[in-house]
DNA sequence: ATTAAAGTTGGACAAGCGTACCGCTTTTAT
DNA sequence: ATAAAAGCGGTACGCTTGTCCAACTTTAAT
């Protein structure tokens, strides 16, 4: 038999990968993630995302055993670079004052519209498919940790439920200026956002 | 030419429609509704909505000009269901209590879960198909009323801000419960609304 | 040098999809 | 009665999809 499965990840040593091929699957990824922020879910085929990468689409079934493993993973992959862009973009400027933290917290969610709607739509679909779960559970869990720590660090720490009173509300904030894009909300958002902190730094 | 177009409505009188017509049309959009519920949005197919309803498929595409506009529609009856439901729901059992009524909000939203996924499934199109943002719109303004109504009649009345932000608070516990159904989470968020609600009604 | 694994690829397949056609029956206004 | 509109539905077209296969080349361990 020629050469089936890349790597189940478990199995024999094998052969070491080659580095040519690791940089196909990484850039069959990018396509997949860039495809989903453009197009949604239904955008990710096969055809698309390897025409994408700018490989043959044979090269798509080589590298993932299916397509619901290549749109799990490029989740993961969007998770992970959401919650780091999140992270370096508040920990960078932080004021102390309230209001100013607020403002930073809802500001930092309004880009990349096509992206957050992607991410959005893979988390909802974890709700059916229990293989993405712990990816969306990451994606929850790793936004309280920056949440948490930067109230921590703006002299407003607190408890596990008050960091998740505050990232709920700022999701679901940031979910309905996504989806429906009306004007000023994220001025009204950011209100409620120093609000929700006044009430919990007491 | 023979019966095209059942009705653009915006047309010329012509005929009026006939009531078998109009319960099979009723009948395809519960179809459609409930397999939105079961499979998600991937699950309305022309083909699976005509078995489900107990109609061929040409009827499909009769009553409906394509599969957005059923998709549409549907969208739109589940939005009214929805809404009519929880306002029946939650004005019935409607204690005085903050505790209670936070309680009472967040148990409310708990049920059929498939249903819900659903809803959130297609309000999250919105955000990429313009013909759905008002009916996405349309399921916010209807809770943020529901809310409002609630929290008039148990002695906190209070503005449009206020009432945006325990709908938009108890909407993102409800989403999260959904798709993560960890465990507790309905106890813990039933806290935090009832910590908003005192923050609001100071 | 040999050999087996890994990587690579064009092409094909069955299945499912949205949609349109067109002959047919039923209703209804005249 | 008659004709037009509306309702009806079997069938088929063209397309896209996920997945698979068999042959080929490259890599690396022996």
């Amino acid at each position: 038999m020629s050469g089936r499965v890349p790597r189940g990840d478990g199995g024999k040593p094998g052969r070491k990968p080659q580095e040519r091929a690791l940089r196909r699957k990484e850039a069959l990824l990018d396509a997949a993630v860039a495809l989903l922020g453009e197009g949604g879910f239904t955008a990710v085929t096969h055809r698309a995302v390897a025409e994408r990468a700018g490989v043959p689409l044979a090269a798509t079934t080589y590298y993932f055993s299916s397509r619901d493993e290549l749109v799990a993973q490029a989740f993961a992959v969007l998770v992970e670079r959401d919650l780091r862009l999140m992270r370096d973009s508040l920990t960078r400027a932080c004021g102390d004052s309230l209001d100013e933290l607020a403002r930073t917290l809802v500001r930092t969610y309004a880009s990349d519209r096509g992206r957050q709607l992607g991410l959005w739509e893979l988390y909802l679909q974890a709700g059916r498919e229990p293989a993405l779960q712990h990816i969306a559970r990451a994606w929850t869990d790793g936004w309280d940790d920056i949440v948490r720590t930067l109230l921590d660090r703006s002299g407003h720490p607190c408890g596990r439920s008050e960091v998740r009173f505050v990232a709920t509300l700022v999701s679901g904030f940031w979910l309905e200026h996504i989806v429906e894009a009306r004007p000023g909300a994220l001025e009204q958002a950011a209100d409620m956002v120093t609000r929700a902190l006044r009430a919990i730094s007491t």
